[in-house]
DNA sequence: CTGAAAGCGCTTACAG
DNA sequence: CTGAAAGCGCTTACAG
C-alpha cells in the first residue's frame, strides 16, 4: 500500500541500499544517482516508515517529559523549553501530565510507553522513594524539581534555599522589615515549598526579621486564586506586612491582585516577589519581580543528562548525578516601582 | 540485548505463535502452556517492542492533538477529554501545541511526525484554506474549532452561534438592557470570535437592545489579563452596561476582577456570563455563569471520525462530515447571584 | 561508489 | 490447541 524504499529502488534501478543512502543524506553517492533517484522519491511520493527505521535502529528518537499540570505556564514554558531543546537534537518530545497524583507518577516512571520512548524526563510530586526503589524498567529515567530521593537517578534541580535567600536579601536591602512567606503547604507538596521556605527563614533570622507562623500564610495550591486568598487571610488577621515572598509567580499575582481591592499600593505599601518568572509577571498591570530559574538550562541539562545515558547504552554504568542550573533575580516594578 | 519473544519460546519450550499468543491473551491456549509461558515472561522480565508490533500491524495505535496553547485551561481540559476517550479505545495521544502560528499549523497538517502517528486532530487558528488544499499526506485529519473552510476533512465544532444566543437571551431574561460583548478580534483571530458576536447581535437586535461599537471590547488575546483590560476601557469611556457576554472564561473572570476593583457587584450591578466553562468559573469567589461547550462529546466525536476513518484505510472514501456536539448554559452566581 | 542479504521483534495466515 | 515460516520496511556490516 505505501511506497517502500524498494519501490522507488525498482523504479530508479537502483538497489534499496542507494535510496537509502539518498535519503539520509550520505556522501558518497554520485550526483546524478542521488538526482535521479531524489526524482522518484518525489514522483512517487516516497516518505520513509519511521516506524521500520525504529525497529532497526533499536531507538525511536522520542523521549516523554511528564509534569505535574500543563495548566501551570512554568511548566508550560519549561516543557516548551525541552521540546525545543531536544527538537533541536532530533528529538521527539511527549507531554505527559501526571496531575501530580501519586499512581500516574508511578505509572510513567515504570514505563508506561516503554520502548516507544527512548526515555523519561519527570518531574513528581507525590512519588515516593520506594516507588523508584521498586522501579523496574531499563529506559533511562531523570528526575525534575524538588523533590529529593535516595534513588540513583540523574537529578535536576535549581539551588532552592539560595535562590529564595536571593529573594529574601533583595526585599531585605529594600529596607522591608515584615517580610511574609506565601505558600507554605501541607502534606506532601511541604517538602516543595520547604526549601524556600528555609532560604527565607534563613535571612530573616541573620538580619533580624520575624519568621513567626502569623507571618507565614499556608496554601492549598499554587494557583493565583490560592494567593489572593491567602494575602486576604493575612490581612484579616492583622498583619500587615511590607513585603510578601511568595512560593511562586501565580501565588505573587493573586496576592497582588488582593493588594490592590484593599488599597494597598505596589510596591509602596507591600512589595511582592514571586518565583518562576512566567510571562505572565512581565505583562502584569504592575509586573512582578521574581526569581528566575533558567528555564532552558534546565532543559539542557535533563535532556543532555537523558541522551547521554541513551547513547551510553545500558550495560555501561553512569554515576547519577545532581545538576543545579542556575538562577537569577528579575527586578520589576513589584518591588523597585515605576522608573 | 533485550529479551524477545524467541527468547522466552525457547526457554519454555513452545513456538513464539504460543507466547504471542498468551502475550496478546487470546482463548484457545491450554491453560497449563498459559501458566508455563507466564511464569517465563516473569522470570525473564519481557515486555512486548511496541515498535515490531507496530511495524507488523502497519499502525502504532498512537494519535496526535495539536492543540493553540496548553496554557489555556480550556484547551487542557479538552485534551484530557481527549486523551482519556481515546486511551479508552487503546490509543495513545502526542499532545502538541501550535502556538496558533500558522507555520507550526502547517507543519503539523503535513503531516510532521508521519508514519509514528496513525492520525491527527489539529485545532487551527490561522491555518489556511489552501495550506489544507495543498496538504500531501494520507494521514487521517480531524479539524477542531470554529474556523471554517472549504477542504475535505471532518470538522467537529459546537453551533457558536447558537451557543451565543443562549448566553444572550439569558442576560435578556435577566431584564438586562445594556449588554456589552468582551473579547471580538482583529486579524485573522476575528473568524474565531464572529460567530459569537454574531449570536449576540442577533438578540441584541431581536431584543431592540444596543449593539454599537462603543458596547463591543476587542482584546489582543483570551487571558484573563486582555479581559482586565478591556472591562476597565469599556468603563472608561463612559459606558456602563448592566452586563457582559465575554468570548471565554478566561476573559470573563479578568472582567470580574476589573468590576470588583471599581466597586462594582457582580451580577446586582453587572452581570457577566463567560465562555468554555473552565474548573476556574467553579472556584472563583462569585462563580461564573458560562456556556458549557460539551467537551467530553467534542472530544469523542473527533476521536471517532479518526478512529474511523483509520479503520476504513485509505483506500476507502468517507464522506468529511461536521459533527456538532451539544452545549448547555450553566447559569451561577454571576448571573443570578448567591441563592 | 553500489549491491545482495541478513536481521530488528513482532503477527498472521497456513498447516497440522 | 500449537508450530514453522513469511514478511512489515528499514539499516548495516560485508563484499566488490
Amino acid at each position: 500500500m505505501a511506497i517502500s524504499l524498494k519501490d522507488v529502488a525498482q523504479r530508479a534501478g537502483v538497489s534499496v541500499k542507494t535510496v537509502s543512502n539518498v535519503v539520509n543524506g550520505y556522501r558518497h553517492v554520485t550526483p546524478q544517482t542521488r538526482q535521479r533517484v531524489q526524482r522518484v522519491i518525489d514522483e512517487l511520493g516516497y516518505r520513509p516508515n519511521l516506524t521500520a527505521r525504529h525497529l532497526r535502529k533499536g531507538r525511536t528518537g522520542m523521549i516523554a517529559l511528564a509534569l505535574p499540570e500543563l495548566g501551570n505556564p512554568y511548566f508550560a514554558e519549561l516543557a516548551d523549553a525541552v521540546i525545543e531543546y531536544a527538537g533541536g537534537l532530533d528529538y521527539i518530545v511527549l507531554l505527559d501530565h501526571t496531575g501530580g497524583r501519586r499512581d500516574q507518577e508511578v505509572l510513567f516512571a515504570q514505563g508506561f510507553r516503554a520502548r516507544v520512548i527512548d526515555g523519561l524526563i519527570l518531574s513528581p510530586i507525590e512519588l515516593e522513594n520506594e516507588d523508584l526503589l521498586a522501579r523496574d524498567s531499563d529506559a533511562p529515567l531523570v528526575l525534575l524539581g524538588e523533590r529529593q530521593y535516595d534513588a540513583p537517578y540523574d537529578h535536576i534541580a535549581i539551588d532552592n534555599v539560595a535562590a529564595a535567600r536571593t529573594a529574601a536579601a533583595h526585599l531585605v536591602e529594600l529596607g522591608r522589615r515584615r517580610i511574609a512567606f506565601l505558600g507554605a503547604r501541607h502534606g506532601r507538596a511541604r517538602q516543595t515549598a520547604h526549601l524556600r521556605l528555609q532560604g527565607w527563614r534563613e535571612v530573616m533570622t541573620e538580619t533580624g526579621r520575624p519568621t513567626g507562623e502569623e507571618i507565614v500564610a499556608v496554601t492549598d495550591g499554587y494557583t493565583r486564586e490560592d494567593g489572593a486568598q491567602a494575602m486576604a487571610r493575612l490581612l484579616d488577621s492583622g498583619v500587615r506586612p511590607d513585603a510578601v515572598f511568595c512560593y511562586n509567580d501565580l501565588i505573587a499575582i493573586g496576592a497582588m491582585r488582593t493588594l490592590s481591592v484593599r488599597g494597598l499600593r505596589v510596591p509602596e505599601d507591600v512589595a511582592v516577589v514571586g518565583f518562576d518568572d512566567i510571562e505572565d509577571g512581565r505583562y502584569c498591570a504592575t509586573t512582578l519581580t521574581t526569581v528566575a530559574p533558567h528555564k532552558r538550562a534546565i532543559a539542557r541539562a535533563a535532556t543532555d543528562a537523558l541522551l547521554e545515558r541513551l547513547a551510553a547504552g545500558t550495560d555501561k554504568v553512569i554515576e547519577p548525578r545532581r545538576v543545579q542550573p542556575g538562577f537569577a533575580l528579575i527586578t520589576r516594578e513589584s518591588t523597585v516601582g515605576r522608573p
